[in-house]
RNA sequence: CGGGGUGUAGCGCAGUUGGCCAGCGCACCGCGUUUGGGACGCGGGGGUCGGCGGUUCAAGUCCGCCCACCCCGACCA
């Protein structure tokens, strides 16, 4: 039979990788840093979106599409934005045969080309303001790839809007974190800091970063959504103007934020365990397996009738139910099987169970015998209902209780250089970008952020001693 | 792009100082027996040994070049 997983103690990057190819949410395309998703991963990536777009459309947002080759001479349009992603990008030089007069980048983000229909379609405050989000791919040449955290080409949301107001479009940026971090933990079970991005972090072109920040279980950092106030960059750069009330002519406010495939790679390493996979039950593709256990015809055909009404009443109130029919493989196996999956509930059927009218209901979060119960037919999708809820939560309490266990505060810079090696560090930091520099030098570890929740007063930047009046979250990131 | 490593069946590997027909485990296909935590028997299919060139009577094995991937650094959602 298969092999175990390597533990995520002896070898975490392997586990994670073996992880992602075994569960066959994504595998290795024949271009280098390419990946391609798979159906399984897909359908996780699906109930991501679903759960994201809800929240889009609930805050007066609209979905559309922008072309994928944007002229190069935008990208050179805002000095930073340029400056910040022409090392990574992607350039077509021909097409159809002939040298192109003007090479075409493909977009590793869209603000420029929706800069300039931004620019043609608003006129007046009345037009204000454009709330847009587009699903898309991106391409951004890295040289480091891993599936889902790092990847050539990668799948996103990215939401653009422009205002009237510098204020609301600060008030945009802020509302769209909070759309993140209220996914993050309650759909994903992933819990997040939120704050904003030193100076040094920042989105390239933007006047503010904001971000959720998340650990891993090797306590490494994932910037897990970014959402920009982007100020009235973009509007000069490509005449994003507008008449308001006063007949003045004014430049747009403009923002954008994404959040990517990337956050699966956050789910899998925020909850996944030496048995395989652990998903969220609001975002899982299969929500609850079947698996029917029998010896003989008699006991086969009393429990597939047994298992296939269940299936069908489960299905009947809404839940993602999988009937893992297969003869050919034993049900231990299946066990194995969908637990390195992260199915979170497997309803386990066999004669025992027809005859007393009970299923075996066994927990992911929970693996192993600790995690199974007998309950009763009757009532079985409330008890699952109420069962996800339960491992929704305790997901999120393991996690944050584990996140909590790893943030630090270290008393100096020598205990600061310790503490990063095995969590985060939370310290008071001048604002001064040679000390933000020396740690990373020394450490690796970068500002995550400058949590918007502080503890107030001020202290001593934790690298030069000078006075400082906020804390930062410093890790090692992905 | 620098440093290190690996390329033999889908996956994991073995293959002696070069020697006949390139092997093993798992996976896969067929038949039968099995099935409450990774079943077993029998029978099968599957290979330009990463690529190109060289040395040799003879290359998976020796030499050169190239390519790909992995790990470590510089860039990053």
């Amino acid at each position: 039979m298969p092999e175990k997983l390597p533990s995520r103690s002896e070898d975490f990057s392997e586990w994670y990788n073996q992880l992602v190819l075994r569960a066959e949410l994504a595998d290795y395309a024949p271009v280098r840093g390419c990946m391609v998703v798979r159906p399984y991963g897909w359908a996780l990536w699906e109930n991501i979106q679903q759960a994201l777009d809800r929240r889009f459309k609930e805050t007066g947002h609209v979905n559309a599409a922008f072309p994928l080759f944007i002229p190069m001479s935008f990208l050179e349009k805002e000095k930073e934005h340029v400056e910040g992603f022409s090392p990574e990008l992607a350039v077509v030089t021909h097409g159809g045969g002939e040298p192109l007069s003007e090479p075409l980048v493909v977009r590793p983000t869209s603000e420029t080309i929706i800069g300039y229909m931004y620019a043609k379609w608003i006129q007046s405050y009345r037009d204000l303001p454009v709330l847009i989000n587009q699903w898309g791919n991106v391409v951004r040449w890295e040289l480091r790839t891993r599936l889902f955290l790092r990847t050539l080409e990668f799948y996103w949301q990215e939401g653009h809007t422009a205002h009237a107001t510098e204020q609301e479009a600060i008030e945009e940026t802020l509302r769209m974190l909070d759309v993140y971090a209220d996914f993050a933990i309650n759909d994903a079970a992933v819990p997040v800091i939120k704050g904003k991005k030193t100076e040094s972090e920042k989105f390239a072109g933007a006047v503010m970063s904001t971000t959720i920040e998340a650990m891993m279980q090797d306590t490494r950092a994932l910037q897990s959504g970014t959402s920009h106030f982007l100020g009235q960059n973009f509007a000069r750069a490509f005449e994003i103007r507008f008449l308001d009330q006063n007949n003045q002519l004014q430049y747009v406010w403009t923002t954008s934020w994404g959040l990517s495939t990337r956050f699966i790679g956050a789910i899998i390493m925020t909850h996944g365990d030496d048995q395989g996979l652990v998903l969220p039950p609001k975002l899982a593709p299969i929500q609850v397996v079947i698996v029917p256990i029998y010896k003989n015809d008699a006991e086969r055909s009393a429990v597939l009738e047994t298992a296939q009404r269940l299936f069908h009443e489960l299905q009947a109130a809404g839940l993602r139910v999988k009937l893992d029919g297969r003869e050919e493989m034993t049900p231990g196996n299946k066990f194995y099987e969908w637990e390195l999956r992260g199915v979170p509930v497997r309803l386990e059927i066999g004669p025992k169970d027809v005859q007393s009218g009970s299923v075996t209901l066994a927990r992911r979060d929970r693996p192993g015998r600790e995690g199974k119960s007998t309950v009763s037919q009757q009532g079985l999708p409330e008890t699952i209902r109420a069962l996800m809820n339960d491992i929704h939560r305790s997901l999120l309490e393991r996690a944050t209780a584990f996140r909590e266990a790893h943030i630090f505060d270290p008393k100096d810079y020598a205990e600061f250089q310790e503490v990063v090696q095995r969590g985060w560090a939370f310290s008071w930091w001048c604002g001064r970008k040679e000390c933000e520099a020396k740690i990373k030098e020394d450490t690796k570890a970068t500002s995550r952020c400058i949590p918007f929740e502080q503890p107030g007063g001020s202290g001593r930047c934790i690298v030069c001693g000078e006075k400082a009046d906020q804390k930062v979250y410093f890790a090692r990131a992905y």
